[in-house]
DNA sequence: CTGTCTAATACCGATTATCGATTCAACAAT
DNA sequence: ATTGTTGAATCGATAATCGGTATTAGACAG
């Protein structure tokens, strides 16, 4: 069975007629004759009764008309979707993202390739920065937002966002109200912070931050997200020094207050394999690209 | 894009390897380049990287491979289908009958053929002779089951049964006990009778019947159904002529009585259009030809 | 630098498809 | 009956295409 045979045959069904098949077809009769005797040899059922004075579906003809052309349909589509993820425009693209991404940047990043790529579909799975890393060399995830500064050879990095870290302190504190302060006035605050094991590289070097300045913080929190850093100081039992996009977290009873000492920045790289071939990848990439201030 | 395309591509997305492709393919490995080439270049993307060390599929091609194998199976299972229905083992035969053919026969015959084409749908429709008369003339059934002596040239047929008259009567009726009755015993009697409209050829034959035996009866009901008539009667309202199969009806309260005039046969046939060229059509024929019994 | 392995290219022969011409069969008209 | 017309099948010749062999080009390993 060949594809020409479905299309001759799907004519010839139309038109019940050998010389008007063969003219729409732009062939002559005799191979339009010759190709429904091969494909009916390959079925091996009659599709058409056919004498002098009349061609007329067989009940099995009948039945292979609508496989014919979901046939036809079936390839067309094949092609043109293994086309389109050829392009990037189509398939899957799974991407991991820490959760402060969430404030700085990642919803917009996504509505707008979104826009631009609807028939991709799009995985988030929010992971720590540690846990992305592990993912991407097992190809799991596509891509990923992360906070590290060890970026392993084979990934290949943009950095897409900068920021300082700002105090985060309960809306009551006698700190709040300062325009910025320095990292010696939180001394004996009890401090909250992101646990070693999600964010290693953070825990290091607030720590070298502190003792730069002095200050040998109480750490009396340890936690696994951000926001829950934040939640626990707001609700009055710690300090902390935070991100300056969890400002906009919105959460009711924390105050952020900026840093004098801005050298200490939080960083977010975009990593992803450099030897993975994935044309959705890449398309998304170049959207991180065109979403990037000049100024980074 | 040619079949043969998909299956060289399908091996080579196995092996990943030209060579090893070419020898499981039987051919050699310059035409499955090509072809490969040749099946990109109809797809419009680039479905394996290749380069002297290694062959890898790109995501367009392993995008690509489920759909490729699935044109595949559905081309094959197309022709199969066409092929089964060519032979009538797959397909729908639409089979029209009167209600008494559930007493005689019907449901022995359609087990019987069902289980020698499980693939093939039956559907079944209850309707009058006349009825069914009209439906064979539209094509709007393949066969039916028919109470008819005047059957139209273009139909084919077969006297499935041939059964005599016999008189029904409620449980309670002086003559219901008789071994056998003539005729003329049920003068004054209220009968019920299928309607003019949905037996035509009964009626008239049944009203000839009395007639030649000098009875004159008295009719008082005309229903739309047989299992009525027996029902009416059970509950002590009238007496009827009725086909002998009603007996196995089952319904409480009837009673059936041979006549003594057997001349008056109630008949039985299978109609088909003869220019049907169904092969369900001519696989059930013959199924119900080989139930016949040999006496008819 | 040479040998080996793999995919791509060049070229050729054989198969297969298509075309034009013709034949065969079924009806319609005379 | 016979002839003319219409439509599909068949025949013979030509053209396209497919697959085969031989070869090339590129990447590694020794």
């Amino acid at each position: 069975m060949e594809f020409r045979h479905l299309r001759y045959f799907l004519v010839l069904a139309e038109e019940l007629h050998f010389g008007r098949a063969a003219r729409r077809l732009a062939i002559s009769q005799p191979p339009l004759s010759l190709n429904l005797q091969q494909l009916e040899a390959s079925v091996g059922a009659r599709l058409l009764t056919r004498n002098s004075k009349s061609v007329q579906l067989t009940a099995a003809g009948l039945a292979f008309v609508p496989a014919a052309r979901a046939l036809l349909a079936q390839a067309a589509q094949a092609a043109s979707l293994a086309k389109d993820v050829g392009e990037g425009m189509a398939g899957s693209l799974t991407i991991g993202f820490s959760g402060t991404m969430l404030f700085s940047g990642l919803p917009a990043i996504l509505t707008r390739f979104q826009a631009g790529h609807p028939r991709l579909r799009l995985l988030l799975k929010e992971l720590s920065s540690s846990e992305q890393l592990i993912e991407l060399a097992q190809d799991r995830i596509d891509l990923g937002f992360v906070h590290t500064t060890r970026v392993p050879t084979e990934l290949s990095q943009i950095r897409v966002a900068s920021q300082p870290l700002v105090a985060c302190l309960p809306a009551g504190h006698p700190l709040a109200a300062q325009p910025d302060l320095d990292l010696a006035q939180l001394k004996g605050e009890p401090f909250a912070v992101v646990s070693k094991a999600v964010s290693p590289d953070y825990h290091e070097r607030i720590l070298a931050l502190c003792a730069e300045s002095g200050l040998d913080p109480e750490i009396r929190f340890e936690l696994r997200h951000w926001l829950s850093v934040v939640s626990l100081v707001a609700q009055g039992m710690g300090v902390a020094l935070v991100p300056a996009a969890l400002a906009q977290s919105a959460l009711a009873g924390a105050v952020f207050v900026p840093l004098q000492d801005q050298r200490m920045r939080y960083e977010t790289q975009c990593l992803w394999k450099t030897s993975r071939d994935s044309p959705a990848l890449s398309a998304f990439v170049h959207a991180v690209q065109a979403t990037l201030p000049a100024a980074l």
